[in-house]
DNA sequence: CCAAACAATCTCGACATCAAGAATCTTGAC
DNA sequence: GTCAAGATTCTTGATGTCGAGATTGTTTGG
């Protein structure tokens, strides 16, 4: 095990198996590090996107538009896809991401239902900040494990992802 | 890299590079996935839990409590500790959690100020079916990774809960 | 003892989300 | 051409969460 502080997780587990001696806990070892570490990191992006006056669901929209590249426009349906929010929660962030000036709304020429979101420069300009900023508070956080390590994180990751 | 099959975060990081090809977009392979496999786990938990009639809230109370041994109580203070979330969001829950005689709520014998929060043998049952049900299905989800690579994704997670 | 600081819990209003369904437009089969 | 089925977006009501502050009780210093 090494010389490796033991957090939150190892004493849930302890006491899992101190009060469920029959079950087998190595899947929390796992995936209720996946879950509780990700609600620190919706923290930590919160922190990081402040500077920015961004929350972190005007980044998400902001982001799938920017990097789909020029003109920086997608439907409403494929921001729901690329969010993983309904349709009803992508309209209320439209209309919100439209009052602030990061987005506006342009009807689709092709369709006559459909709508394209479309980047406005100071939408563009908001999310480029964000995202630097992001990425490197997130590079000092992975700068505690070894590159090789973070590698391997990736694929198991990438393997878990595709089966769940 | 294998013939491993590409995820979504693989697709998001290749736009980031076609689009900023400035960015080290290395920070995303990991830090994304965490996030993301974290929402398709809520998803799952939910859909695991529904055979109880537990939603993943009430889970993580019951839980909490069921683990902490006899007599199975613990105070709002420290529940809201063990859930991350705030004090309103405890009060409301443990409402209604005594409104489905899943716990009760008893005078802290030692401050008037305090609360236990006791799990009724009705709760117990609840978390003990839906724990089993919750770890079986996990264990299948992590059947896809070999153990000593699940191992290994289990200490770099540890790693990186301590430092952010 | 008393007052002030502290602690534990609860109340309240704002907010973001979801699920289901409505409204509008398109497509395909006949 | 027309109608039914499908697709797209928006609306609505319910729900769960948060944050700030109120309430009640405890502790500490003088």
């Amino acid at each position: 095990m090494g010389p490796e502080e033991r957090d939150e997780v190892d004493h849930i587990v302890d006491a899992w198996q101190r009060e469920r001696p029959d079950l087998d806990t190595r899947p929390m070892q796992v995936l209720s590090r996946v879950s509780r570490l990700a609600r620190h990191l919706d923290r930590a992006r919160r922190a990081a996107f402040a500077a920015h006056a961004l929350e972190p669901w005007e980044f998400d929209v902001l982001s799938a538009l920017r990097r789909s590249g020029p003109p920086y426009q997608l439907s409403p349906g494929r921001l729901v896809t690329e969010t993983m929010v309904t349709s009803g929660t992508m309209t209320n962030r439209v209309d919100r991401l439209t009052e602030r000036g990061l987005v506006s709304r342009e009807p689709d020429p092709a369709d006559r239902r459909g709508v394209l979101v479309t980047l406005t420069p100071a939408g563009r300009r908001a999310v480029d900040g964000a995202l630097d900023e992001l990425l490197e508070q997130e590079r000092a956080l992975l700068a505690s494990l070894p590159s090789d390590s973070a590698d391997a994180l990736a694929d198991a990751l990438r393997v878990l992802a595709r089966h769940v």
